[in-house]
DNA sequence: GATGAATGAGCCTTCATTCAT
DNA sequence: AATGAATGAAGGCTCATTCAT
């Protein structure tokens, strides 16, 4: 079975390496080292599942990235109503880095944007993620429940600005409190900026500077 | 005059260093060697005037930070109302980053969350700036201008997190447009949140993650 | 065998730390490049068998100093007679720095006497090594063989200060004659200041400056 | 008055270079710049005075010897008798190393061996030092007070070793008591040995490994 | 006579990475 | 598949020393 043998060694090293990049003060400064020692395994093994440093970084990143992406897919099906959709997203965003702290860990508050940004998966994951809920929003829009006059680009850029700030916060509060905890009330507000409303079209959304062109970054 | 030449090495060490820094795919890995060319002295000399790389990274951020706070002193004295206050103050930050883009870089981009939070200039000048806006909200409320169900605190959260994400923003797209254009909407956008209005108080700034309890980091 | 090729480079590494220890003209001036050089491999190596420079220099003489006392206990085994064990005594240690000539070097001409107080291994060695000669004096005393009158510690204390005396000088004079030469009038000097005497018990080592309360260095 | 000026700077750099050579835990690790700030000048002052550091070493050592020889030649002018001088003379040495504990320090515990044969001045104080006494006890044989048997060469370094011997002692006991108290019991002990006596010819100072042969550093 | 300012030369140490086994 | 052993490259930092003022 081909889970098997990705279990033994190369997940060790991936299990040990996010604990490493997790708990060094500074990404960057995560030792191959330690990942060797925490995973009980030599230096020079880690080089037979991985390029070098950097490529370990990415795969580990890249592939939990997917993984939880995949995941969502699969809670994501068969649900209905776009409140409905928006909760599940939600739910699963913040059980995701519940579950997986360190990724946020590393992603949030260790790593410099900078890095993350060249990181290979970043566009990519960027733009899917963007895409889903776009999507949820355009299918929203066609059933009605969300309003036509909706800024997508800009509901979908403050929606996971909200998902990073709430877990920022918690990564640095020792993740001492429940994340999906917030599961209603985050739904509860980005529902109620993107819904259908009688009268009342508040200019919530609005955000001067970001300016809706595209480009390569956030687009 | 001795203060000049004394100025002199101090301030090419830091404009060096400032470089560096921010040339820096990642800020840790900006090398004093490297300050050092770039400045035109030898490394020895660095240590003349900081204790040890440390030192100067945390120097030279404390210091432009102060100096940018004090100037921003001397710009509001004598501004009357708070909708030309909330101008002023937004300007001057947009001036400031736009002077001084390699602070915004290093504390925005190049730097990983983590070392920010540590920088013993951080929490001070967190709880400043902090103080700063909300003297003015608090003024205006005294004015009248002000909503007086306003959570303070909040709105100042919510301001500096766009200053920032406006800022880092112009930053990744290689500062290739004028920040201070921005002054104008940004101003808006905050003092439509803040200002009393007629009828209608939207929700506008309800949060439901940040819970409002005092907490060492962004209190 | 694998025990070989381990001890190959670690030998390498303590010999040619020896010989740079001692070549220096002062002890800590010895560098570290200089013994990789001599050992024929790279200074990082080095890092790999010892924790720094203070770790390499204590290991080698902890470890060089052990394995002559061990030595010396093997020849000491099955020797009958006070004298016959202060000669043996006497012989190994003038062998012993004559095969050790940089240990010798180090410990008594090129590191200041701080400097090895401070050893962690300085204490022990002092204390079982003057309980190896008290023990063989005591010895004496119950076969008759030495005055019961004698000051042990200080008769320890001067034998081994004879040694270091005859060892330092014979060093300074670039080792241009035999050591072990010494062995036989050595050991009668000292013999003939502890045995027992048919009248005449002279005051030889009497040593007013000495007081005999334990004190922690030389006692 | 020449005195004067030479008390001035130059004075307060050789006190603080004493304090700083003998505060240091290795004698070469003591730093120009803690002898320019305990003398309250700056560093480039001490070169106006010593050409580097080991002529500011070589200096101070010299020239405290210097002035304590020449003190102890005054305390010796008038005294009569084997026995007088050779108290005035053990006095005046134990006194100096009381007064002048620094040099004590330095030389006998702090410094290697190695580095102070080196030393400019050691040939000639070794000498000059030993001359002194063996010229009281030659004028002690002609007076029929000393043994015409003895090797005064050999007890002159006897003598020197058990100075030597007591005062690091002193030093390493953090000089706790007073090492002039010791003056009488010392001056005994060597007197005794020197001493003509009616019958009994001691054999107290043969030494058999120091040879008698004139050699560089101990002659 | 004194000094502020600056520096060249090194030293210890770390780390990602390679390679023969 | 795994590793023990080894290393090149670099980086932070210190110190004695110089020199113009």
């Amino acid at each position: 079975m081909r889970k098997r043998s990705y279990n033994t060694t190369r997940e060790r090293i991936i299990n040990a390496a996010f604990d490493v990049f997790a708990e060094a003060e500074v990404f960057h400064q995560a030792t191959i080292r330690d990942m060797a020692k925490k995973a009980g395994i030599a230096q020079a093994t880690i080089y037979k599942y991985f390029r070098d440093k950097e490529d370990l970084a990415n795969s580990i990143l890249t592939e939990r990235d997917a993984e939880g992406r995949k995941e969502m897919e699969r809670h994501l099906q068969g649900v209905k109503g776009t409140l409905n959709k928006l909760r599940k997203m939600t739910w699963f965003y913040l059980h995701f880095y519940e579950q997986n702290w360190q990724y946020g860990w590393v992603v949030y508050v260790n790593m410099p944007v900078t890095t993350w940004i060249k990181a290979p998966y970043a566009t990519e994951t960027l733009q899917t993620t963007n895409r889903l809920l776009m999507n949820i929003l355009e299918e929203g829009q066609k059933a009605g429940e969300v309003r036509h006059d909706l800024d997508l680009r800009l509901a979908s850029h403050m929606y996971f600005r909200s998902i990073r700030q709430i877990v920022t916060l918690w990564l640095l509060r020792n993740r001492s409190y429940s994340l999906t905890a917030y599961t209603d009330s985050l739904t509860e507000m980005i529902f109620e900026a993107v819904r259908t409303k009688p009268e009342q079209q508040t200019v919530q959304f609005t955000c001067p500077f970001l300016n809706t062109e595209k480009n390569s970054i956030f687009s």
